[in-house]
DNA sequence: CTCTGTGCAAAGCGTTTGCAAACGA
DNA sequence: TCGTTTGCAAACGCTTTGCACAGAG
């Protein structure tokens, strides 16, 4: 059974072919935003309409298999869900990448000092990354 | 000199009350959204735009001395430039709070391991605050 | 006096909604 | 077949723009 069908009808989304083409997308690129997926969808399905993505995006989000990642002053990314990790992007080129930072003491650390109960947390570096700065 | 005046002519802004109401609003109250300030602007001068509020914190992000502070899910929120500050929001009273965490550690971590050169870090806890958890 | 800021109305842009037709199970 | 999804067009909400008048320096 093919990963990504079994993904969608996993999480009680029915299976149609733009839906298969969004998450297909997702998981080899990383991370897109919603432009991005459009352009893709679009070499495959030229009559998909932007109201489709963002339905979708909406359903995945939901259902929690896909993730938004708020990115300071820019569009957001979307990624498949994985393991808890931050975001490394670089402002030249716009990369984004996974990293994975233990922050659990900080939370602790937090939690203790201010009396909050934490659930969330969201991490981001922002600057130049190795070939952007190697390019100058 | 009135501190506000002055911060306003420091960052070559003509000082005029609308602005002059906004800093101190900004300054009194800490963390506010638009809407905020429109609606506590309003009170003084009825007549105020949406525009104004909108060009005058342009500007004001501009010349740097207000910061916009994203939180996910959440319209961004407006603060007085300070030293540098991670932030703690509350997701049942939108309490937003200013903490100070040292990630220089991480900094220089990630730029280690993956060869960037960070700019920029943002952090924001989310969860919920002790009042709100006591008041349950 | 000159240039900037204000307030209004209109435009812009990204996202969501309503609906009829098409499609998946 | 029945309920869901699609694609279109219209609506929406927030933000920006253009312009004439008012106000700061």
């Amino acid at each position: 059974m093919d990963k990504y069908s079994d993904l969608l009808k996993r999480h009680g989304l029915k299976v149609t072919p733009q839906r298969l083409e969004m998450v297909t997308q997702l998981d080899v690129n990383g991370h897109m935003s919603i432009d991005n997926i459009y352009e893709m969808l679009l070499l495959k399905y030229p009559s998909i309409s932007l109201a489709t993505i963002y339905k979708n995006i909406n359903s995945m989000l939901e259902k929690l298999f896909v993730r938004e990642v708020k990115i300071p002053n820019r569009k957001s990314v979307y990624e498949l869900t994985k393991e808890y990790h931050s975001h490394l992007v670089c402002k030249k080129c716009n990369e984004v990448m996974d990293i994975s930072i233990d922050i659990n003491k900080f939370v602790d650390e937090v939690e203790e000092k201010n009396g909050y109960e934490i659930s969330e947390t969201n991490l981001v570096f922002l600057g130049t990354c190795k070939k952007c700065l190697e390019a100058n």
